[in-house]
RNA sequence: GCCACCAUAGCUCAGUCGGUAGAGCAGCCGCCUUGUAAGCGGCAGGUCGGGAGUUCAAUUCUCCCUGGUGGCUCCA
């Protein structure tokens, strides 16, 4: 036997929608419920004092009770289940039934129990849930006992130990129903009203309006802009074909670069040396690059107060999923992104117009969002994440488009860099309100011509979001999914929000425009695309291969039998600023040059007779699958050259294959 | 989160119509001294993801949980 304890309101927490930068918030038309199954010996409860106002006297007789075997269901009705009582009930009818099959009772309480709930619906609707409930249950031949509503009571309980004794359930029913009256803030009644155009912007201005009608996509030709049809199709069909697990999952494990990790929670990863050597390379080009084009490098918190007035006012607009953490004093949410850290830097700054634009840069890490389970996939869709974040302030409209088109250059640079090809490896999503368009159309136009080949874009009736104008950059993977990486707003509220203001040239405080640049998106999809690229370039017959400065090995060294081992060893003096390591193993060549063309090694050089002799390298470069001789000055001089420029770290293993431990067969 | 499917050696998999399991690769030892994607032999390696139930007996059947994959929903 175990008492409960009341206060054990802990076990479950609202999921509402994520939210971030590039989110779009959508309300959530399911409607739920949460209930608390024990399978008991038996509950004794007494009923004390009322509650709620208005609440029935309860009989004298029926003020105990006391109900022996029985499932217990002690329940909540959320907010959102006042718009669908009956849709409800019978979700949870199925629910408690199933549960009641396991443990075998036809015995059902039903206890309601407000502490479940964090948005409790109203006594009203709650009441009519119950009495559903329970006309459904008693219609499946249970036995159903429900304990007065509104009341404080207390109980005495004995759970039986079995497994199936304790469990929680949030019950969640289709309902098509509007929502309810707290729930509607001012982002989802101008939703209700917007209307999103769908249209393809050409590099010359032309503009195709898009319709869609039995999953086609029309409006616009195609042809030759086949991960664009994709991407068009991703995002307003949505349409997704039955696929294979992503390439890049095989790929990020097989390399031994990233893996899951178990005792986590999903979508917070382990890195294996090269595979932190890759990510750590990635986030030094970034932040060298961001800080170049000026922005000043911060660094901000992890977590945040609930109660904080502007984030509270910011998640109330926009709830998020969030990863929870109780502090000693305070209950705390895990940041989604840098914005917060950022804006609460901006508000306490003392600015002027000569500072603008101003550029705040952080690369996060990490960014967390509790992804709904089946949402989290691979490196492409995580619940922590690595994301650098760049905030600027600019003076007006006119300055942010200005700001965002010198921005978008610095993030093409950097995906260059990073070995995508820009833009072929992406297509366009740019978001703009009606208003925006109508005012700025010369400048989304300009901005398709920079591009350089047909964007997305989407219309909307009217500014629902903390931004009037964004775009992504997307990839599109081999399953046809499509990633954002890159991405840059226009935001014209959160200035507001969070206080932060400037001195314009006539001594006037104002609130300046924020633009949002995440310059190559997360680090982890920046991955992402590189492994699908190259497991796409792997399908076509062209060797999968890193950029030559991401390569965790640039040169292994293979000596063609023991007796070139001392040779090959001092070759690698001779690699400085290189990635180059050994094999020494007692392979024969042909398994060596296997192995290393398995690891996607670029240069591999293989020494024998012949090549202590001459002084000469015999090398076998993977991406044109050719074998010349060279120096080990030489083969160096051209590594040097192709990474130039580029971040540069020391190889993440030992050199000497014998010493490398395996972190994954 | 929901629906479906999956989980056997470090990896990729086979197998057990319920009687506690096998291969290849990797690892270790030995032989071979290798000329551009797998040389040969031997050894070792498993609470069959975790918990419970049914059963004389569960890796196998049932349930719960965890992790993963696909879909829904959603996103840097």
């Amino acid at each position: 036997m175990r008492t409960i304890d009341r206060t054990n309101g802990g076990f479950l927490f609202h999921a509402a929608p994520p939210s971030d930068r590039s989110f779009i918030p959508r309300y959530d038309k399911r409607a739920d419920m949460r209930v608390l199954f024990l399978h008991v010996d038996y509950l004794e409860y007494e009923v004390k004092q009322k509650a709620l106002q208005g609440i029935p006297d309860v009989p004298e007789a029926k003020r105990r009770g006391k109900v022996d075997e029985a499932l217990v269901c002690f329940l909540t009705a959320e907010q959102r289940d006042e718009t669908n009582p009956a849709g409800v009930a019978k979700a949870a009818a199925a629910n408690i039934v199933d549960i009641a099959g396991q443990v075998r009772t036809k015995r059902i309480v039903l206890y309601p129990y407000a502490h479940l709930s964090s948005s409790l619906a109203a006594p009203g609707p709650a009441q009519e849930l119950i009495s559903y409930l329970e006309k459904e249950l008693v219609a499946r031949g249970f036995e159903v006992h429900a304990s007065p509503f509104g009341y404080y009571k207390s109980f005495k309980v004995a759970v039986k130990g079995h497994p199936l004794s304790e469990l929680s359930r949030e019950i969640v029913a289709d309902a098509a129903a509007p929502a309810s009256k707290e729930d509607v803030s001012e982002a989802i009644k101008a939703e209700a009203k917007l209307v999103s155009q769908w249209h393809i912007l050409e590099p010359s201005g032309r503009l195709h309006p898009l319709s869609l009608s039995g999953g086609q996509v029309s409006g616009f030709n195609f042809a030759g802009h086949d991960r664009l049809r994709l991407f068009v199709s991703y995002e307003m069909a949505k349409s997704r074909e039955a696929k294979e697990e992503p390439a890049h999952v095989r790929l990020m494990r097989e390399l031994e670069l990233v893996d899951y990790e178990p005792g986590s929670d999903p979508g917070n990863l382990r890195y294996y040396p090269k595979g932190r050597l890759i990510k750590g390379l990635i986030e030094e080009l970034v932040t060298r690059r961001i800080r170049e084009s000026g922005a000043m490098e911060v660094e901000s918190p992890v977590m945040y107060d609930f109660e904080h007035p502007a984030l509270k006012s910011y998640l109330d607009r926009f709830p998020a999923r969030q990863y929870i953490v109780q502090t000693p004093n305070k209950r705390t949410f895990l940041r989604f992104s840098a914005c917060f850290g950022q804006f609460l830097i901006m508000k306490d700054m003392v600015l002027s117009y000569k500072h603008l634009p101003l550029s705040l840069y952080e690369l996060t890490r990490y960014s967390f969002r509790a992804e709904q389970r089946g949402e989290v996939a691979g490196l492409r869709r995580l619940r922590a994440f690595t994301m650098p974040d760049c905030h600027a302030l600019v003076p007006d409209v006119e300055a942010a488009k200005a700001q965002l088109m010198v921005r978008v250059e610095v993030a093409w640079k950097i995906l260059e860099e990073c070995g995508l090809s820009v833009p072929d490896d992406l297509e366009v999503g740019m978001r703009v309100t009606k208003a925006f368009w109508e005012a700025h159309k010369d400048f989304v136009v300009a901005y398709a011509k920079r591009w350089g080949k047909p964007i997305l874009v989407e219309m909307w009736s009217e500014q629902f979001f903390y931004f009037m104008q964004k775009y992504e950059w997307n990839f599109v993977d081999g399953n046809d999914k499509a990633a954002a990486l890159t991405t840059d707003q226009i935001d014209t509220e959160n200035a507001k929000r969070f206080g932060i203001t400037f001195t314009d040239e006539k001594g006037e405080k104002r609130h300046p425009l924020i633009l949002h640049l995440s310059p190559s998106g997360a680090v982890e999809r920046v991955m992402y695309a590189l492994l699908e690229k190259a497991a796409a370039a792997a399908k076509a017959g062209v060797p999968p291969m890193w950029p030559l400065w991401l390569s965790p090995t640039q040169v292994r060294l293979v000596p063609v039998s023991a007796d070139q081992l001392p040779h090959a060893r001092s070759l690698l003096d001779h690699l400085e600023g290189v990635r180059a390591d050994l094999d020494d193993s007692s392979d024969t060549l042909g398994k060596k040059i296997r192995t290393a063309e398995k690891e996607w090694v670029p240069y591999i050089a293989v020494i024998g007779k012949k090549e202590v002799e001459s002084g000469q390298l015999s090398v076998r470069v993977r991406a044109t699958k050719e074998q010349t001789d060279m120096t080990v000055e030489t083969l160096r001089a051209r590594i040097v050259s192709e990474t130039k420029g580029r971040p540069f770290q020391p190889l993440a293993e030992p050199a000497l294959l014998s010493a490398r431990p395996i972190f994954r067969g």
